[in-house]
DNA sequence: TTATTCGGAAATTAAAAACA
DNA sequence: GTTTTTAATTTCCGAATAAT
């Protein structure tokens, strides 16, 4: 049982042979290599607050089990646990949660994000269930909203969920996924509507949210390649609208003019 | 056959937490 | 302060694969 040579050369650590720690060493003068010893140790043990692994392995259990909780909460027991079809998820998005997060949405996001209409917009949530745009940009504004800070789930909660750490966060990426799902049944590229483009702006706002800043860029630039497909560049595409939809597109495409910076 | 490669077990090390 | 726990890194065993 020969013991470890405290450092292995750098030869030997590419071959993953055991060295004898000498220059040159035995491995290496029997292959005629140079033998160095030039790697600089990386620090060992852990780093930070009693390192990640073990906090994300916690993490992820804590988020499954409540998004197990939240999914039962959200549609009262009786759904299918995974849903394969295209279709929207019957009871996922509640009119509590469409009420809810509009509500804290004009009251806090639209000063800064002016591109939705309430009237307008409560009007389409009575057609959601036959209009995919409107479900779209629904389900993506109420993941977006519950991803706000000050935030609250939405709906009277008896296992008082709303104050459990995470579970916005899950609810939020649960309405993700459904819009990103539900959204592969319609071709959007070729019928782009402000909807659209509100959904691709909430989706881009709840990557950036969650971190994921790759898939954030990805759907404020087709966002973006959207709005240039629709001449929103050129002013007088803005004249087939009435005043309230020219007004929200234009400032749509500033938003996300500023936001690309 | 011998030589080489490389997955991953075991050892080593150091930071963080727990303890006295 | 010291000890214990945890985790990141390193070494290198040995099975798999390639070369001869």
């Amino acid at each position: 049982m020969s013991t470890a040579v405290k450092r292995a050369c750098d030869a030997c650590h590419r071959r993953k042979v055991k060295c004898d720690g000498v220059n040159p060493c035995r491995n290496c003068s029997a292959s005629q290599l140079g033998c160095t010893y030039n790697a600089i140790p990386q620090k060992k043990g852990p780093k930070g607050s009693r390192a990640k692994v073990i906090s994300e392995l916690r993490e992820t259990q804590r988020q499954t089990s409540l998004s197990a909780k939240v999914q039962t909460r959200l549609n009262g027991m009786n759904s299918p646990p995974s849903n394969s079809s295209l279709a929207p998820t019957p009871g996922l998005l509640t009119p509590e949660t469409i009420k809810e997060c509009i509500e804290f949405f004009f009251a806090n996001m639209y000063p800064t994000m002016p591109i939705l209409h309430r009237q307008r917009l409560e009007q389409q949530t009575h057609f959601l269930e036959h209009t995919m745009d409107t479900y779209c940009l629904l389900t993506s504004l109420s993941a977006f909203m519950m991803l706000q800070p000050g935030m609250t789930m939405p709906g009277s909660d008896p296992y008082s969920l709303d104050s459990m750490p995470g579970a916005n966060i899950v609810s939020a990426t649960m309405l993700l996924e459904e819009t990103l799902r539900v959204r592969k049944s319609y071709d959007y590229l070729e019928s782009s509507t402000l909807n659209t483009l509100c959904t691709s702006y909430f989706l881009f706002g709840c990557y950036y949210g969650l971190d994921m800043h790759d898939k954030a860029w990805f759907h404020l630039r087709e966002a973006t390649t959207l709005m240039h497909m629709l001449g929103m560049n050129h002013e007088d595409t803005y004249s087939q609208y009435d005043r309230i939809e020219a007004s929200r597109r234009r400032r749509l495409y500033w938003l996300f003019f500023v936001t690309e910076r």
